[in-house]
RNA sequence: GGCCCCAUCGUCUAGUGGUCUAGGACACCGGCUUUUCACGCCGGCAACGGGGGUUCGAGUCCCCCUGGGGUCACCA
């Protein structure tokens, strides 16, 4: 795996935005390649119509590359072996499929579903594997013809030839799979299109892969590939399983948290807010049947049907019944405001490890290390904690014009109000932030600073605890110092600073006594950078504004 | 259930027969720093799933059990 002829592949399925998952078979993809100078090929894996996503392949390659994914030959970028695109290359399936039909290494199938069912039932029964009985005679072409002139739904399977298949994986070492449990499996569909298992062995050959770097839940697939390439006359290439990666529950990560952390919180609505299945519908825009099958009936034994909501009704649910989304995809990390070094560092540790003590890597030490032979067999479970942990050191690594363009896009990618900041502005937000773990916390301390005064919204914990205890102590500071800061000049941090020390002297006050008042009128909450930087970086008008503003609450 | 895969602190992992009274990181707990929140610094707690072998010696090799996972589609 040192050959500078290694062509390795990501080829996701465009079903929805790019998952973690396949992100990190993408990097260990993108690594490999990089580190000995072979060829990253892209691929879009869509011959589902049925499960397609409008614009899902649009977003996939945008997160790739906000990860730094960047590849050799694919979409937009093009290549040798292209198109990239499973669905622009239909012929070239057919084509091989007429071949195995003709070789009869393959036949035409036309069993009803309700015929497979019976068959696998059976199979269940009789203990052994739920597998394809494989008719004999095999049809011929004429007949399978004939079949589907008469309107049958028609399949292709390929006729896996007889033998165990011994698999050589860099990652699992040798796997045996007996003849017994190996099918006969579709490679044509009905509706004339391929199936992923015969589209990924006739494009891993012409696109000349030579490692098949992917999931371990393809492992089971593997053999029946193995098959296939025998039979069209197909190198074999090199294969290695990845560990699968999980949530900290021990459950698969999967849209589905998204679904039950939002149906969670809309659980709790209805026993203490009065929900019903009518405002569930109300708030995702849809309508209430669908609503009604999307939060299940537990009296009625009726499960939740998860997938009647589409991900944007799922996201209005979620704001309305106060509910925050799992970051499931890469694009829900980019959007709380992690930076693509900590997301893919961290990836980049799940299932691998250097073999020292390192672990934050540049992308170019990451290079350097990787290595097929040192990714763990085990699966692993996805700590956030540790993410957030290893994004806060990268915040700290970063240089400061790195930081700002990641926190532009941040902002713009999340919608933030900071989004309309100014660069000189928004470099000194980043600034006063420091210490920050994502951009969202940014967002959460210095973002009040943004919205109009009249859109500032007060925390009534900071309120009670800070300007009204003690019979108002907090609004009684605010109002002594409020004259300092109409006379200050400059407008400038230490000269603010310097006026209230003198103040908090001759009060015999604390800092603190000042600070935190001062916090929750310029900002709604006890949260904020440095104070005086950020009464600096306020400006004169607004934070007079602001402190005259809460005064005026004390009134009313 | 059949088949396949896996097994060191709560989590990610180091460990390739003796230097393992098992190392690091995150989390957690305690302390320091501090005008808030963070960041940072110091210290602490914490693991070889069980049973058999092999060997002078096993976390490390073999077997069984247990546990976890994957897969059994006209999805990829």
């Amino acid at each position: 795996m040192t050959s500078s002829a290694l062509r390795v592949r990501f080829a996701p399925s465009p079903t929805g935005y790019l998952h973690v998952g396949g992100a990190r078979t993408a990097l260990f993809n993108w690594l490999l390649a990089r580190q000995c100078g072979g060829t990253f090929i892209l691929r879009i894996e869509d011959t589902d119509q049925s499960r397609h996503v409008a614009g899902a392949e649009q977003k996939i390659l945008d997160d790739l590359r906000w990860l730094g994914l960047q590849w050799d030959e694919g979409p937009e970028v093009g290549g040798d072996c292209g198109p990239y695109f499973q669905s622009q290359r239909l012929d070239l399936y057919r084509q091989h499929v007429q071949r195995l039909l003709e070789e009869g290494n393959a036949y035409y199938a036309w069993d009803t579903p309700q015929e497979l069912e019976a068959m696998r039932a059976e199979a269940r029964k009789g203990q052994g594997p739920a597998k394809y009985r494989r008719p004999d005679p095999l049809p011929t072409i004429a007949q399978g013809l004939a079949a589907q002139q008469e309107g049958r739904a028609v399949v292709v399977r390929f006729a896996m030839p007889p033998g165990d298949i011994v698999v050589q994986d860099h990652i699992r070492g040798e796997v045996r799979v007996p003849q017994e449990e190996l099918e006969d499996f579709v490679i044509l569909k009905s509706d004339g299109w391929p199936t992923y298992h015969l589209a990924c062995v006739v494009d891993d050959e012409r696109m000349g892969i030579t490692l098949v770097c992917r999931g371990q839940d393809h492992l089971s697939n593997t053999p029946k590939h193995v098959g296939l390439q025998r039979a069209l006359g197909f190198r074999t290439p090199e294969y290695a399983h990845l560990p699968l990666i999980f949530n900290m529950s021990g459950s698969k990560m999967g849209k589905r948290d998204k679904h039950t952390a939002v149906h969670e919180a809309v659980t709790l609505k209805m026993r203490n807010a009065g929900w019903t299945t009518a405002s569930v519908a109300e708030s995702a825009g849809v309508d209430v049947e669908t609503a009604g099958r999307w939060f299940g009936d537990k009296k009625g034994g009726r499960k939740p049907e998860f997938q009647v909501l589409e991900m944007d009704a799922l996201r209005r649910l979620a704001d309305a019944a106060g509910a925050v989304l799992p970051e499931i995809d890469v694009h829900d990390f980019r959007a709380s405001g992690y930076l693509p070094e900590g997301l893919s560092n961290f990836l980049n540790l799940l299932g691998w490890s250097a073999g020292d003590d390192r672990e934050q890597m540049t992308r170019d030490e990451a290079v350097t290390a990787f290595s097929v032979e040192r990714i763990i067999k085990s699966n692993a479970k996805f700590d956030r904690e540790k993410l957030l942990a290893l994004n806060t050191q990268w915040v700290a690594a970063v240089s400061s014009d790195r930081l700002l363009a990641a926190f532009r896009d941040w902002a713009q990618v999340s919608g933030s109000a900071m989004a309309d900041l100014d660069d000189a502005t928004a470099a000194r937000v980043l600034e006063l932030c420091r210490g920050f773990r994502t951009f969202r916390d940014v967002e959460s301390k210095a973002g009040a600073l943004f919205v109009t005064d009249d859109r500032l919204v007060y925390d009534p914990g900071a309120v009670r605890k800070v300007l009204e205890k003690g019979e108002g102590r907090g609004y009684t500071m605010l109002a002594a110092v409020l004259p300092l800061l109409e006379s200050a000049d400059p407008w400038s941090a230490a000269e603010l600073e310097a006026r209230v020390t003198r103040f908090c002297e001759e009060q015999g006050a604390k800092l603190g006594d000042v600070a935190q008042p001062l916090r929750v009128a310029l900002t709604g909450g006890t949260v904020s950078p440095a104070i005086f930087e950020t009464l600096e970086l306020a400006g004169r008008p607004r934070t007079l504004a602001r402190v005259r503003r809460c005064l005026q609450r004390k009134g009313g």
